[in-house]
DNA sequence: GTAGGGTTAG
C-alpha cells in the first residue's frame, strides 16, 4: 500500500488549477504525438515498460495524453510508485489522468487511497463514478458501490452495468433482478451479467428463460449457459448448447472441455480438445486440469511439458494438483520453481500444509508470505483465515484481520465470514461479535455462523439472542440455522426450549425436520437424562437412524452410566460404520467406568480384528505465532522437563483444593496409581501446563485438542482455572469450553 | 490513454 501522505502531496500540487475533462497541454495534436502515443500504448500493453520508456524519453514534445499513456502503462504493469510520481510531473493532469491514477489505486493498493482521491478529484466524470462503483463491488462492499451509483450525476450504460455487475457479483441476484427491473434500456452486457448471476447459484431454469427472452443474444449468453450447465453437472444440455450455438470461441470450446472434465468424463474433455480450432492457455490448463483432478500426475505433467505457453494458473493447477494427491514435497518443488507467484499459489501452498496438519509449515509460509509483500486479495484472505481457523491460529488470523483493514477490504460476505467463522473457531468470542457488529452484508451464513458460534461455546443465550435478532431482520432462517438454535439448547441444557423450537419450526420458519434436527433432539434429550423419549423419537422418524444418531444416544448413554443402551446403541454404529475408532473407545470407556474390564478387553480385541486403529489423541497450541503439539505421556518438547515439574506441582495443589482424579475414565483397566500417572499426561493437559508457563497473565490460555476432552482433564481444568487464575479456553472435536473461576461454559453437560 | 458481461487454478 502506499502511504498516504505521498498521496496527499501528489492531489495538493495539482489542485491548484482544476483541470477540464479532455483537455490537451499543447492545445492542438500534431499527427506526430498521436502516433508516437499509440506506439507507448502498444508497447506498454505487451509489458515493454523500458521501451515506453524511451519512446517517452525521446519526444520533442508530449501533450497530457502522452502522460497518459505511460501513466495506464505503469499501473498496468503493477508500477504503482512509478506512475504515482508520473502524475506528479504532469503540467496539466485532465479527468483521464485522475481517472486513471483512482483505478490503479483501487486495483493495486487500497480502497482508502481511491476514496481519498475522489474526494480531491477537482472534476469527476462518469468513469469516475463507474470506478468507484466496480471496484467497491469488488471488494464485496455492495452498499457503498450503491453509495457511489446514486451519488453519480449521470449514469451511462457502464454504471447501470456495474451496479448491476455489484450485485450480481455478491451473489445478491434478487436486488440485481429489482434493478434489472426498474428500467429497460438494458444492452446485451446486462442480460449476460443478470443471467451469470442465476447460473453462478445454479438457478439453471432462470437463466434459460432470461436467455430465451433477450432480444440479441452474443457469443458470450450462449457460453454463460454452456458453462452453466457444465458446471451444474448438465453435460448433456451442456453439449446441446454448444452444438447449437451459432458462434464459437476458445471461451465456448474451453468451458466445454472444462465441463467433461469437471464431471469426470476424461476421454470426452480429451476428444473435444484435441478437436479445439485454437487454444489459449485456459483451454490447456482446463485439460491439465482434467488429468489432475483424476490424480493423473504423470500425464498431467506430460501435458504441462508440452504447452505453448504457461501462465500462473498453469503452475497452480499442477501445484494443486501434487497437494491434493498428498505429494507435499513436489508440490513445494513446483511452488519453489514458478516464475511468478499469486495469491493463489500462496494460498493453496498454506492450504497444503493446513490440511496435511503440517500446522509449522504453514506458519513459516504465512510468515514468509509477509516478508514477500505478498498482495492477499480477497479470496486468498478468506482462505487464510479458513487455514487459521483449522489449525486455531489466532495469532495469525488476527494479523490477516489486520491486514485486511489497511488493505482497505471491508467486512463483506466472503471475507466477513470467514473472519467470523475464524473468530469462532479460534474461541476468541468478543472479537468474532465484533467483526458481526461490524459487517456491512450479513446473510444467512453470517447469521448461521455466529449461532452455530455461540452455541459451540455454550453460549445459549447469546445464541437464541441473536437468533431473536436475525428474525427480526428479513433474513430468512433456514435449516442450518435452526439446526444452529437446537444445537444452543442442546448445548446449554435448554431443554423446553429446544422441544419448542424443534415442534414449531415447521409451522414458524417453514423448515422441515431434516435427520439434523433429529440429532440434535436425541442429544438434548439424551443429555437431559430423558432417554426414553430419545429413543421414542428415533422410532417415529420418518428416516432410518443413521450413525451419527446412535453416536448422540451412545453420548448420553455415557453421561448417564446407562451402559445396556450404550452397548445396543454401540452395536449400531459398528454395523453402519465399523472403521469409526471413536465408537470403540467410547464404548471402552463405558465399560470401564462401571468397572467392567472383561469388556474392555473384549473392545480392544474387537478393534484388532477389525484392523481399527485408534486415533492417537494430541493437543496444541500456539505461542507468539509458533504451533506447540502435544501427545499423551510422551512429551518429546524440549521444554518437557520443566512442563513435568510444573505438573506435578499443580496437581498437588489442585488435590489441596479438593479435585479426585477420576480414574475411571482411562480405556486401560490398570493399576489405579498407574492409571491416574496416564491421566496426568494428557496432552490436554500438557498444553494447559504449557500455556501457564508461556502465556502471559491476563490472557486465556487457547487449547485444540483433535478428541473429545476426557473427564479427568475436564475436570482438572476447572480446579486449575479457579487456582491459577486463568481462562482457559479449550476446543475439542465436538465443542468448546471456557474454564473460568472453578466451572465451565459447558455446564459439564458435554 | 480511464470504467461494464462469459473460460482455468483456491
Amino acid at each position: 500500500m502506499l502511504p498516504s501522505r505521498h498521496l496527499r502531496a501528489a492531489v495538493r500540487q495539482r489542485s491548484h488549477r482544476p483541470p477540464a475533462a479532455g483537455e490537451a497541454f499543447s492545445g492542438k495534436l500534431d499527427a506526430d504525438v498521436i502516433r508516437r502515443n499509440k506506439a507507448i500504448t502498444v508497447h506498454m500493453r505487451a509489458g515493454r515498460v523500458g521501451e515506453a520508456e524511451r519512446l517517452f524519453d525521446a519526444m520533442p514534445s508530449r501533450s497530457t495524453s502522452t502522460y497518459n499513456a505511460m501513466l495506464a502503462g505503469y499501473a498496468s504493469n503493477g508500477r504503482l510508485p512509478v506512475a504515482l510520481s508520473l502524475f506528479r510531473s504532469i503540467p496539466r493532469p485532465d479527468t483521464f489522468s485522475y481517472n486513471t491514477l483512482l483505478h490503479a489505486l483501487a486495483v493495486s493498493s487500497s480502497l482508502t487511497d481511491a476514496r481519498s482521491l475522489f474526494d480531491q478529484m477537482p472534476v469527476k466524470d462518469s468513469v469516475t463514478y463507474n470506478v468507484m462503483i466496480s471496484s467497491h463491488a469488488n471488494h464485496g462492499l455492495v452498499s457503498l458501490a450503491r453509495k457511489y451509483f446514486d451519488l453519480a450525476p449521470e449514469k451511462d450504460a457502464v454504471s447501470w452495468n456495474g451496479m448491476l455487475a455489484a450485485y450480481v457479483r455478491n451473489g445478491r441476484v434478487q436486488e440485481a433482478r429489482e434493478l434489472f427491473n426498474s428500467r429497460t434500456e438494458w444492452d446485451a452486457i446486462s442480460w449476460n451479467a443478470l443471467m451469470a448471476g442465476y447460473v453462478q447459484l445454479g438457478r439453471m431454469a432462470e437463466a434459460q428463460e432470461l436467455f430465451d427472452r433477450m432480444p440479441q443474444r452474443d457469443v458470450v449468453s450462449w457460453n454463460t449457459m454452456v458453462s452453466g450447465y457444465a458446471r451444474g453437472g448438465d453435460m448433456v444440455e451442456a453439449r446441446r448448447m454448444f452444438d447449437m450455438a451459432p458462434v464459437r470461441d476458445v471461451f465456448t470450446w474451453t468451458a466445454v472441455v472444462s465441463g467433461y472434465a469437471q464431471n469426470g468424463m476424461l476421454e470426452d474433455a480429451r476428444m473435444v480438445f484435441d478437436a479445439m480450432p485454437e487454444r489459449n492457455p485456459v483451454s490447456w490448463n482446463a485439460m491439465v486440469a482434467a488429468y489432475v483432478q483424476r490424480r493423473m500426475m504423470e500425464k498431467a505433467k506430460e501435458l504441462f511439458d508440452i504447452m505453448p505457453c504457461r501462465n500462473v494458473a498453469s503452475w497452480n493447477t499442477m501445484l494443486t494438483g501434487y497437494a491434493q494427491a498428498g505429494m507435499l514435497d513436489e508440490a513445494r518443488a513446483v511452488f519453489d520453481m514458478m516464475p511468478q507467484k499469486d495469491a493463489v499459489s500462496w494460498a493453496a501452498m498454506l492450504a497444503a500444509y493446513a490440511q496435511g496438519g503440517f500446522s509449522e509449515e504453514t506458519l513459516q509460509l504465512f510468515i514468509k508470505m509477509g516478508r514477500c509483500g505478498e498482495w492477499v486479495n480477497r479470496s486468498a484472505f478468506a482462505c487464510l483465515l479458513s487455514t487459521c481457523a483449522d489449525i486455531a491460529a489466532l495469532e495469525c488470523g488476527m494479523q490477516l484481520h489486520g491486514r485486511l483493514i489497511k488493505a482497505g477490504y471491508g467486512l463483506g460476505r466472503f471475507v466477513g465470514n470467514a473472519l467470523l467463522a475464524m473468530y469462532f473457531k479460534c474461541g476468541n468470542m468478543e472479537d468474532a461479535r465484533n467483526a458481526f457488529e461490524q459487517m456491512e452484508d450479513r446473510d444467512a451464513v453470517s447469521w448461521n455462523t455466529v449461532i452455530a458460534g455461540y452455541a459451540r461455546h455454550g453460549f445459549g443465550k447469546e445464541a437464541l439472542e441473536v437468533f431473536d435478532m436475525m428474525r427480526a431482520t428479513s433474513t430468512k432462517p433456514d435449516d442450518i440455522t435452526l439446526v444452529g438454535v437446537l444445537a444452543a439448547c442442546s448445548h446449554s441444557g435448554l431443554v423446553e426450549k429446544g422441544i419448542s423450537y424443534f415442534y414449531s419450526m415447521h409451522r414458524d420458519f417453514g423448515v422441515t425436520a431434516k435427520p439434523e434436527h433429529y440429532t440434535c433432539m436425541i442429544d438434548l434429550l439424551g443429555r437431559a437424562g430423558r432417554l426414553d423419549e430419545a429413543q421414542g423419537l428415533m422410532k417415529d422418524m420418518p428416516f432410518e437412524p443413521d450413525a451419527t444418531m446412535w453416536g448422540a444416544l451412545l453420548g448420553a448413554s455415557r453421561i448417564h452410566r446407562n451402559s445396556e443402551l450404550g452397548k445396543s446403541a454401540a452395536e449400531k454404529i459398528f454395523e453402519l460404520e465399523p472403521e469409526n475408532a471413536g465408537m470403540y473407545v467410547l464404548l471402552s470407556n463405558i465399560y470401564a467406568s462401571s468397572g467392567k474390564w472383561r469388556d474392555v478387553g473384549k473392545m480392544r480385541v474387537m478393534m484388532e480384528d477389525r484392523g481399527v486403529k485408534k486415533v492417537p489423541g494430541f493437543s496444541w497450541m500456539e505461542v507468539q505465532n509458533k504451533v506447540h503439539t502435544f501427545s499423551v505421556g510422551d512429551c518429546v518438547h524440549p521444554e518437557k522437563e520443566k512442563i513435568y515439574a510444573f505438573l506435578e506441582d499443580l496437581d498437588m495443589r489442585i488435590k489441596k483444593a479438593g479435585y479426585v482424579s477420576a480414574t475411571e475414565m482411562v480405556l486401560h483397566d490398570v493399576e489405579d496409581e498407574e492409571k491416574e500417572h496416564m491421566l496426568k499426561y494428557h496432552s490436554e493437559k500438557l498444553a494447559v501446563a504449557y500455556g501457564i508457563l508461556n502465556i502471559p497473565v491476563g490472557r486465556p490460555i487457547r487449547v485444540i485438542k483433535n478428541l473429545r476432552v476426557c473427564g479427568d482433564c475436564h475436570n482438572a481444568f476447572k480446579y486449575i482455572s479457579a487456582i491459577e487464575g486463568r481462562l482457559i479456553i479449550l476446543r475439542d472435536s465436538n465443542r468448546f469450553h471456557h474454564f473460568r473461576d472453578g466451572s465451565c461454559s459447558c455446564g459439564d453437560y458435554w
